[in-house]
DNA sequence: TTCTCACTGGAACAGTTGTTCCAGTACCGA
DNA sequence: TCGGTACTGGAACAACTGTTCCAGTGAGAA
């Protein structure tokens, strides 16, 4: 049951911080720890000492991204009243925007990757998300708190399912006035 | 130039296809020819003869993969008519069908690898797909002919996120009640 | 028989992988 | 000055990687 080090250790986040900014320029499938060390200014023992293996690392980089993420769903939440609509318009805004297609396309990359798996550091990874975006949409205030049905859970579903479906497309073809177009106008009709 | 040997040789059909049911059940992600190679009764070295590199084996199984969804769209676009509903109605039931979550589970993980990737054999993967469920969605006849725009071209862009993004969720939570009333409702608004 | 052909798979190669080990450095409180 | 703690990075290891090479197989045509 070897673990990584204190997790506290501030070379241990700064570490983490970068490797997660090489991993958003490289991508997740061809990670290696020599190439990643030197990039980042270590060695692959240093980064052994610290995470304690490969998974720890990819643990780390990973976190990383999810504290990216609830940072986002932080300020939509502070910036939009408790309406799903809203929320959904505030979201989408960040989604499309030009600066966080390599963000989103790490995370799917690591939600493709999550789904076959039960063990490793990817296992769980699609689950977690899928509830971390459902809670904001259904205006909680917290993670896990209690039930809060708030709002009808078949309409944040169907949000949800057009946000990440209009972000799929999006990251694919670069087509931002189709897919904006079709977002916001169907996000209209299921409001209705 | 060294390319694949001839297409048409039985045996590399075979093997592709093997290599393809191997690749469903182990994933993209940590393939490895030895490995893979015993597994479906060959030797990495007879994988290197018939396919020319691991780039070409996994070209070969990616092609066995599209072939796979091409033969899913024709079924449904031949079991509906023309409207876009039905089709989407259609789509949906193969998608949410239980025996296809593998083949959904690696179609998601090659579209996130695929994202990054401008080289290799997953480059494009991701446009392509996008390009193939609108053609289906608008009601075209076969790839690649003109540009016939007989159906809205915002609501299939919509519909085709809708469908996607809910295959995303159902993949990762497995609630199939939940996403499945939530696609239906939002599918009859959308087309209202 | 003889020649050709598609195919086979084991041996070998050079490079990379994650991981272990350890001597060494700098800092800090006692 | 001592001892401890945090960190460093190079050396070494066994395992594995994609790839090359080649002697060989069996079938079918001439």
């Amino acid at each position: 049951m070897r673990e990584d080090r204190t997790d506290a250790s501030p070379r241990r986040r700064e570490l983490a911080r970068r490797a997660y900014e090489y991993v958003l320029e490289h991508g997740l499938a061809e990670l290696s720890l020599r190439p990643l060390a030197e990039a980042i200014g270590t060695s692959a023992g240093v980064l052994m000492f610290l995470f304690g293996s490969k998974d720890g690392m990819v643990r780390a980089i990973l976190a990383e991204a999810r504290a990216d993420e609830l940072t986002m769903l932080d300020e939509v939440r502070e910036a939009s009243v408790a309406d799903l609509v809203a929320v959904a318009g505030n979201v989408w805004a960040w989604l499309a925007g030009p600066d966080h297609a390599r963000v989103l396309t790490l995370w799917v990359e690591a939600y493709g990757r999550s789904l076959g798996t039960t063990e490793g550091p990817l296992a769980g990874f699609a689950a977690q998300t899928v509830h971390d975006w459902l809670g904001v949409l259904n205006g909680k205030q917290d993670t896990d708190d209690g039930p809060d049905d708030s709002t009808d859970p078949l309409l944040s579903t169907a949000v949800l399912a057009l946000l990440r479906g209009s972000m799929l497309d999006l990251l694919a073809t670069g087509e931002r006035e189709r897919v904006d177009a079709a977002f916001r106008e169907s996000l209209r009709r299921l409001a209705s």
